[in-house]
DNA sequence: ACGCTAATTAGCGAAATGACTAATTAGAGT
DNA sequence: ACTCTAATTAGTCATTTCGCTAATTAGCGT
């Protein structure tokens, strides 16, 4: 929780093209795995950390998991970022 | 060098609180150290990701060293999370 | 040259990260 | 209940991170 674990979540760059993947819309664990050259278990645990950041939502789609972007959150680190180099907080 | 650099010097607190110390102004090495509770070489290591990921900038003034804070990179970063979130670019 | 202050670099240890394979959980279908 | 597929969790290992203290580098003043 917090704007540190987001920022952790944002520091991989495979957790980064997750989640310009979904910005197109949600796609299952096993879509998103199409589009990386890591082992899928691998692939998970990036998932759980975007989870841990809220940065994406999970929703239970028969066997599989259709991940969601969560954009507020995005905001949040938008946000917190543009605080670092504007004067408005 | 490249965006990862930056969103891996972004992914620590400390380092994220030296920008905003920068935002109003440049500061000394010395003068950052005040605003902490760790040790001053552990600070100059967090300053060497910041240079490295060229979010601040050194300047020498005598025995101090001045860091400034590099806005463009800022920048670059915060377009980076935009494009994870609009349709621009 | 010496000493003083400012700051970084070197070296070390504990903890976290990120990759893998193997094992487990969850749901759908027969 | 069994089996198949989807996905995660567990366990292991190598590497990186981040904290510390000790040692080094850089500039200023005497």
């Amino acid at each position: 929780m917090g704007i540190n674990t987001v920022f952790e979540a944002l520091s991989h760059p495979v957790r980064r093209k997750v989640l310009a993947l979904l910005k197109a819309g949600p796609l299952s664990a096993g879509d998103l795995a199409t589009h990386f050259d890591i082992s899928r278990p691998t692939l998970s645990v990036h998932f759980a950390k975007l989870r841990e950041a809220d940065l994406v939502v999970v929703e239970r789609q028969g066997t599989s998991l259709i991940y969601h972007l969560n954009a507020s959150i995005l905001e949040a680190a938008l946000a917190s970022l543009l605080s670092l180099k504007d004067d408005e907080e």
